[in-house]
DNA sequence: CGGACCCACACTGGATCCAAAATCCGATCC
DNA sequence: GGATCGGATTTTGGATCCAGTGTGGGTCCG
């Protein structure tokens, strides 16, 4: 193994594959803010044509991790602390909005569902598994948007968490944070289950705000 | 001129041109709800390669006016009347954070611009020039939120303008409107001018429920 | 010696071509 | 007669190839 592309069990499509890789890649820092990408040598690198790139970089682009100039190409836009902070702010706008309707029509399936993925983020953290915790993290959280009923909403929330998504593994790499999210998580669910939407909101605003100023730490390290 | 596909004056890159044609077609309602997008038939009509039309539909996909399957296509994803208002709710929270830091740090420089773009839309307005007095509004708006200093927000806010594009111009397209524009945007420049963040804030919501208002009347007609 | 112009190169945008997945439809078996 | 399996067709995903634009360096002229 000596070429540097790495090498994945399953990249369902070339697509999402160069995706998941260009996302690490950036918010690793491998591909530093301001550089151009060239296509041809990064589709050579990874193994696959210009067309899957192109298209990755076009959803990259949606998200503001790149930015696109007609006929010079794509340059890694930087991901600042500034904004990082600024996601999490407008991410505080649109969860509070979308948690709030979301406790308006709280009802006994969503607390279930809530409840099941919770045991599933418990599981994952206990055993260590980053990943899957990180998954189940996302399942509850959404769970929780969706019942908002406001789909675009819940679509740009996603979007947002994408473009974070890096960070968020750093934050679940180290012990102490996976136990607080648990924690939290079950206090969000006892405020839901009182009916006491502003406790939530408050719970939520605090849980992000603590993951972000530990990340702010760690990037503040890093570079 | 016997073939359906629309000619307009220098498509500046096919992708563009694409994508302008994609987001009227579906705003308009020529392309349907639901419906699949057959990529070799479509790209045969705007006489363009699917290329650039996958790259269009990937931008559609982030602004979620069409969903994507792998392996199975492009959907037009429905902008209903409930879409519409929560592309509206969400850049009611959105804008309000903007215009919030802006108004914190509005200086003459920023008054200046303000005016000097109102004054535009007052031309274009004046003169039916629909299209130029759309461009000349965001101007207005825009130069407004890039005050906030929060680039990526502002990102976003554009990424809603754009989903909504075409219902713009129908807003636009009615006399009536437009002076109201005009009247208003000079209250929000008073109200910033005074310093007053609060009464720019109610204008603006107000400016947004009547587009809203009417847009919804229109849709409902015309659906 | 400095600057404008021009040409070659590099890279992107787009078109065409190929492979693989999904769907549709008929034949076969129970 | 109904359900299921299998192959042909359609359609997407990806690779290769071509054209047009931007860039940088070299040259020629003032």
């Amino acid at each position: 193994m000596t070429n540097g592309a790495v090498q994945r069990r399953r990249p369902p499509t070339a697509q999402q594959y160069v995706l998941a890789e260009l996302r690490s890649a950036i918010t690793g820092g491998r591909l530093r803010p301001g550089e151009p990408i060239r296509q041809d040598a990064l589709a050579a690198r990874l193994e696959v044509s210009r067309v899957p790139l192109r298209e990755a970089l076009k959803i990259l682009e949606g998200e503001g991790l790149v930015e696109h100039k007609v006929h010079r190409g794509y340059f890694v836009t930087e991901l600042s602390l500034d904004d990082l902070r600024e996601v999490y702010r407008i991410r505080e706008l649109l969860e509070a909005e979308a948690v709030r309707r979301a406790a308006a029509r709280t009802d006994a399936d969503l607390l279930t569902v809530l409840e099941r993925a919770q045991s599933e983020v418990e599981r994952a953290g206990g055993s260590g598994d980053v990943t899957a915790m990180a998954d189940a993290n996302r399942r509850f959280h959404f769970a929780l948007f969706d019942a908002s009923g406001m789909p675009r909403l819940v679509r740009l929330i996603g979007t947002l968490w994408d473009s974070t998504d890096a960070y968020r593994s750093l934050y679940y790499a180290e012990p102490p944070n996976r136990e607080r999210v648990v924690d939290e998580h079950h206090a969000v669910l006892d405020a839901l289950r009182a009916g006491d939407t502003d406790e939530a909101l408050r719970l939520l605003d605090r849980h992000r705000a603590h993951a972000v100023t530990r990340l702010e730490r760690v990037l503040g390290k890093s570079r």
